[in-house]
DNA sequence: CTCAGTGCAAAAGCTTTGCATAATA
DNA sequence: TATTATGCAAAGCTTTTGCACTGAG
């Protein structure tokens, strides 16, 4: 769990010529242990704590860069801002919960599905799926019987 | 397709007791008209046509009660901007094309399908679902051969 | 040594808010 | 007439950009 996790990542990364800095090795494991959801600031103020220097911008800049690299990929829970998890081998979607916020994940391949049974879906080839389903959850639903 | 539509619309939605003026019934007559999904600016756009001096701040705060409405819905279908829809009655989705920009809508009660398949769904109360698949268009698909 | 990447600061969206004025009920 | 809604302008956030400096290769 420590910083050579980042190391390692970056190595196997950027053999396409890029080169690897401290900061995207840092940025990437920060979302990499980031248990899911986080948004351009929340890995700018985690990254901060190790590197006290780093800007916002390189923040920006770098997810930017994964993205275009398929290696994380942004996710549109609220709103105001996006999101970034390092993107899944296996096609996956979210349950947010409209009272404590909380994020469930569920893998499931809804896009074959969809292609499968919805004609307008038949002849569009799909690239990425986002599916984001509010409600409330187990525990909250408790609650407010 | 005159103004009378917003009118009329006005005066079903407005029992709640809010009142009705010549700005609300235009935005909502727009994105009634809009086929589809118009963002904040594009609305503004379109209204100033007919009320050149109706201001940005007034299409927002009238969005975002349309959304307390619970009349207009909010999708995300790009990072920046938000786009708007009257509420369809039946649950349905979006397939954004990546070459043309096109949306192609599909009527499909996705969530209910999910709650049946999807573990993590079973005790989830699904309150809304939004589906965005990107990729492309029959039409721009042929084009990229 | 070179060029890609970074930090900093400033700019650029989109959205929200405060306050005086206008309009509805 | 009593409020609610609007317009305008200013502020707030998130994200992007320019430029000189730093550091990886």
């Amino acid at each position: 769990m420590g910083t050579e996790t980042g190391l390692q990542d970056s190595r196997s990364l950027y053999a396409a010529g890029l080169r690897v800095t401290s900061q995207r090795a840092l940025i990437l494991e920060i979302i990499r242990h980031g248990q899911g959801h986080l948004d351009a600031d929340e890995v700018y103020r985690r990254a901060r704590e190790k590197q006290p220097r780093l800007s916002l911008s390189t923040i920006y800049r770098t997810l930017e860069l994964f993205k275009k690299l398929g290696l994380v990929e942004e996710v549109h829970f609220d709103e105001t801002h996006h999101h970034y998890e390092v993107k899944p081998s296996a096609e996956h979607h979210h349950l947010v919960c409209l009272s404590c916020g909380r994020v469930i994940e569920f893998r499931y391949p809804l896009s074959r599905y969809v292609k499968r049974n919805v004609p307008e879906a038949k002849d569009f080839e799909i690239v990425d799926t986002e599916v984001r389903m509010t409600g409330y959850c187990p525990e909250c639903r408790q609650s407010r019987k």
